[in-house]
DNA sequence: GCATGTGAATTCATTCACAGCT
DNA sequence: AGCTGTGAATGAATTCACATGC
């Protein structure tokens, strides 16, 4: 589709990154892979094959070459990938081999409960800024961090560069924030409102809602039971 | 490749519930008509066409359609789907149409996050049980739950016959936990630690990791530099 | 000999397109 | 006329299988 394609036989065989499309699941893959690379490196592998690394999260060795050849060759023939090398590696290509400036908006139970997350700042997401539109909270000190005023979200966006905003306020006022953010230059946004926000397809956004991971175990679970219409566990009809 | 294949001809045109395969993402949409549609009718709508669900939700009609065939004839043709009613039997599917008891181990930041979340006491998860092994937790009272000894999962899961548990214990410990939970008769879980629960197929399990969430933005925020290679906005390599 | 990297084959998911009902 | 329900067609993701290189 790009003109690009009409020289596509002369490139030289030095590892063309060609762009092949990455589907979402190539991507929360890599993430596993190198959490799974961190505990083997702990166990004190060196090298590990495609084979070690799919029998560990339940994947199939042919999966795991072709997600990490779609990035480029990694591994050595006959032996495998080189632990260490390799999570590096991933770590680049999921973009956490660099800091990220994160906003938190809304400091409520969850909007509290991610500040303190460690995962974030352990792969450099950096909380540096709070905010919430609740009088009581603003000014007070949390981890290190005071809650601003939600007024100030655009401002504050630019003067401390943040690239990625967590939206954790209620549904009503979450597409709001949302627009605040774009508008004032947010290129990320991981969405916990229960709503599908609108934004411009060049915003990166990622919605996470608890409630519907509980009902895909619920539903598992009423599947079972009208397949085998038996024992009820502590459920009843309401 | 099934010895059922050889009567498949043989059955009764009769709305045959045929047990096809559901995916994971059939599922996650009937989480999201559900709530569309919980939506369209408080706006007062009474049908509600395949189109204006999919418009609403950024799908294909043909999409809605063939995830709601997958469990029966809910609509009329030439008019639309019956707003409410759809809502009422696609919570059946999900399983919300039952209350769930629901206990929470670990009682940190995140596990206190959940105990308040609205959403899940909307729709049926009733948290009946908090677990912790911090004994200056143990006793307290949290939103009406007291804080029980971790020791005593296994009692209290029979006891209270909590069918789901949500795991929110550092990873170290989350396998421990589940082997209790499991143990205990434990349906249905929802892990929150970052780490792969090994667990009975007939155990509902389900890995939320919000570390990874952010690195799906972070990937994607990478890849836009990468290509561009140009404006950085508050990250800088470490 | 062993394990990667990758086209080809297969399986799975989505979209098309239309018969069938209101 | 309008919209569902569903086989058939297309497209995407996964797996197979093998040539390639250490």
């Amino acid at each position: 589709m790009r003109s690009q394609s009409a020289h596509a036989e002369l490139e030289t065989g030095t590892a063309s990154l060609r762009r092949r499309r990455i589907s979402e699941s190539t991507v929360r893959r890599l993430s596993v892979y190198y959490r799974a690379l961190a505990a083997l490196d702990a166990e004190g592998y060196h090298t590990i094959s495609s084979q070690e690394l799919a029998t560990r999260e339940r994947l199939t060795p042919a999966q795991v070459r072709k997600d990490l050849s779609a990035f480029g060759s990694f591994g050595t023939r006959g032996l495998g990938y080189p632990a260490k090398e390799l999570r590096a590696r991933i770590g680049q290509i999921l973009g956490i081999d660099r800091e990220w400036n994160v906003g938190i908006v809304g400091v409520g139970h969850l909007g509290s409960a991610l500040v303190s997350y460690r995962e974030f700042q352990k792969q450099g997401f950096l909380i540096k800024a709070l905010f919430d539109n609740d009088q009581r909270k603003i000014g007070s000190n949390h981890k290190g961090v005071t809650i601003a005023d939600i007024r100030d979200l655009g401002a504050e966006i630019k003067k401390q560069h943040l690239a990625i905003v967590i939206i954790a306020v209620p549904a009503a006022v979450a597409q709001s924030v949302c627009d605040l953010a774009v508008a004032a230059g947010v290129k990320g946004i991981l969405n916990f409102a229960p709503i599908r926000l609108k934004a411009p397809s060049e915003v990166v956004v990622r919605t996470e809602n608890m409630a519907m991971e509980l009902e895909f175990v619920s539903f598992h679970l009423a599947q079972h039971l009208t397949r085998e219409s038996s024992a009820s566990l502590g459920n009843r009809p309401r």
